[in-house]
RNA sequence: GGAGGGGUACCAAAGCGGUCAAAUGGGGCGGGCUGUAAACCCGUUGCCUUCGGGCUUCGAAAGUUCGAAUCUUUCCCCCUCCA
């Protein structure tokens, strides 16, 4: 028989936990299901950190399944304290509704539009939540939850324990995520929700919502968090966060991340973040010796889900043009100088301090006596080099920062 | 409202009148080893600099002092206990 949906996210290790597993097994072998994930809006892209989340919502499509993506306008303007030790800063509308717009198209890369059963469906929670009116939203939801339970959820219990203050505000959150859940079981026919594990409670607060105030059965799945095998949590690295959208991450240091994941996480994140066949996954793994061709793997194939094959294809040729052979990767990040900022000779520093290099001349100043500077492969050890328009070839020079950081600067 | 404790760099945490741009650990960055891995080892980690130094930082503001992260006052915020 062919492997559903539960089947497949089990068997690449996206299940952690479900409210009434059998049910929803027996549920979706016969009927095609309406599911939401909720996404944070606090930025104006998503990050690796989701990327779990959306690959589950790419399996539901494939296996006939619709889903609902939330884009939480109103519950971004509360701030969820799952997982979270301090309050964060509040974002105003317009910054909310503007990474909303953003986040939408990341969404419109990575699901599919064709079918017109499985589209997915955008909602935004502010459509309800703002307009709830505080005493009526008391007694006909409020008064479903019990204070008791709340304080016992994880979200509220760690930060009360920690001693980290939680404002009512943020207390009040799981009950607007229950409600959200509630709105789309009436309004949609949702009948799950999908969460990483930190959302169990709040996921949970939801199905018992929809069952009190209208005596049908929902469901939740939760996903488990993943981190990284150093402990770390994903999505953000070193050099700051990965981010999904190629104006904030280009394609080839999207796959860079990939390329250089850590070689307990390769086989887990294969199964996570590609989409190649479980059977023939597992057999590739079994057989490959080299574990570097299974990081190029997963950086290809990730890459090609989010970028396309073009940008991923080109993303491998580029580093390994940069990497393997000598030659200038031609994809590596760019620097662009216009031409009479260089006739004169330019101060190495002046070169390197930009929004993609350095942030100070001191950081740079530091690498350059650090020995971690090249400058088209030669060493830079003197920190007053004058760069002029002979350190070019064909108006390109390459800065190398560590054995990593490459960039290219081309005049224009 | 009352009593007490506290706010120090990216995070945690020491310092409690000069020797403090601030110990230590984590994190980050660079180097070494390697495989663009992990672990490990070494270095480095406010900004600017003509390399002499200069400038801004220890919740905020004002003050005492030759000199303040350190003392005083006011304010803001957090925590614990009591009401």
């Amino acid at each position: 028989m062919k492997p559903n949906f539960i089947d497949e996210i089990t068997s690449r290790g996206f299940f952690h936990q479900c409210t009434d597993l059998n049910k929803l097994n027996s549920l979706i072998k016969t009927n095609s299901i309406k599911a939401y994930i909720g996404f944070d809006c606090t930025a104006s892209s998503l990050h690796v950190g989701s990327l779990l989340q959306i690959m589950c919502l790419r399996l539901l499509q494939k296996h006939g399944h619709q889903p609902i993506v939330l884009l939480g306008g109103g519950t971004t303007l509360i701030g969820d304290p799952s997982g979270k030790d301090a309050t964060r800063k509040i974002l105003d509308e317009k910054s909310i509704e503007n990474n909303i717009k953003k986040i939408k198209e990341i969404f419109e890369k990575l699901l599919d539009f064709s079918n017109k059963k499985t589209e997915p469906i955008f909602v935004n929670n502010a459509e309800w939540l703002k307009k709830l009116n505080y005493i009526e939203f008391l007694r006909d939801i409020g008064k479903h939850f019990t204070i008791n339970k709340m304080l016992s959820f994880d979200s509220v219990k760690l930060r009360l324990e920690r001693e980290q203050s939680l404002s009512y505000m943020e207390f009040n959150y799981m009950i607007l995520q229950a409600y959200d859940f509630f709105k789309l079981n009436e309004k949609n026919n949702c009948i799950l929700q999908i969460g990483g594990s930190d959302q169990w409670g709040n996921i949970v607060n939801g199905v018992e919502l929809i069952r009190k105030l209208s005596q049908k059965e929902a469901f939740g799945l939760t996903t488990p968090l993943i981190t990284l095998s150093s402990g770390a949590k994903m999505g953000k690295t070193e050099s700051g966060a990965i981010w999904l959208d190629e104006k904030l991450l280009s394609p080839y240091e999207y796959w860079q991340f990939w390329r250089n994941t850590n070689d307990e996480d390769v086989n887990r994140f294969l199964k996570y973040f590609t989409e190649i066949e479980i059977k023939d996954l597992e057999e590739t793994i079994k057989d490959e010796k080299n574990i570097n061709n299974l990081k190029i793997l997963l950086a290809n194939e990730a890459t090609k889900i989010l970028h396309g094959e073009k940008n991923s294809k080109e993303a491998e040729k580029t580093a390994k043009e940069t990497f393997e052979g000598s030659g200038i990767g031609k994809n590596l990040p760019e620097i662009l100088l216009e031409k009479k900022q260089i006739t004169n000779g330019m101060q190495i520093l002046d070169l390197l301090v930009n929004d993609k290099i350095f942030k100070s001349k001191g950081e740079a100043r530091r690498a350059i006596n650090e020995k971690g500077i090249k400058i088209n492969d030669q060493v830079v050890d003197d920190e007053k080099k004058i760069i002029s328009s002979s350190d070019f070839n064909d108006d390109i020079l390459k800065i190398s920062h560590g054995k990593k950081r490459h960039f290219l600067v081309k005049i224009y």
